[in-house]
DNA sequence: CTCATATTCAACCAAATGGTTGACGAATTT
DNA sequence: AAATTCGTCAACCATTTGGTTGAATATGAG
């Protein structure tokens, strides 16, 4: 049962699988396109988007020759339940949220490159 | 600003930490206290406890010779609203987080000893 | 003053993490 | 069939993590 906590939380630690799931946020994606803003080599990303699916917080489906990366989610429940205990925030404020993802979106920018990847969804 | 949340995350991804901040969410804790449930040394619990602290987590107050830990809950606000911006996740089920609470003290009490540790707070 | 208690520090260790490169297998294109 | 693209695997490396022990530093109590 921690065990899933402990890997939700674990993968959410890493900025680059942070901005990864806010990219996923927008549109599933392949492998090569979730790479190409960051500045590191695909066998990294693919590495992260490993510890991103046994974290359940994505799913990876192979079609042709291409593996799609879709967003899960359902995944954070858990872990949101269990933060939520402690806090009793208020009602969350989604315009916060909205502002705060421009800002990762943009970072994800500066990191590396400035294309924006292309996404088919089906 | 993201280093907030990997500081956040990152704290909350090891289970013993996770207990600690269980066991706080009581009652304000020596740090002694806090280790005696565990099965590793005092030294350990303070390091994590150094962690917790960084991370906004806790703070640590020393009165006399004794140092107190208090929950910090309003540290869990930021990285929660950046999770419930994935999921939009129903309006937080407190009685599950009650059921939830009382599995991890179990667990802790397995964990090691038996003793239910006092904590004074004044 | 002396002894005990509370906590941290320092050095050390094994294992995990996050990255690299180069080779590889599978699927697509030409 | 040959060449190219997609993605992973394997081996390697540096750094971080989570733990240990023993000594050191307060502070409190007798």
């Amino acid at each position: 049962m921690s065990d899933t906590l402990d890997a939700t939380f674990a993968a959410l630690a890493d900025p680059t699988r942070r901005a990864i799931l806010t990219m996923l946020l927008e549109d599933d994606m392949a492998v090569t396109d979730v790479a190409e803003p960051f500045a590191m080599s695909l066998a990294a990303i693919s590495k992260h988007l490993t510890i991103l699916t046994r974290a359940g917080l994505i799913s990876q489906e192979k079609r042709g020759r291409v593996k799609w990366c879709k967003l899960e989610p359902d995944a954070l429940r858990a872990a949101s339940v269990w933060m939520q205990g402690f806090g009793q925030f208020e009602p969350v404020n989604l315009d916060a949220f909205e502002r705060f993802l421009a800002v990762e979106l943009s970072d994800i920018e500066d990191d590396a490159g400035t294309d924006q990847p292309e996404s088919p969804a089906a």
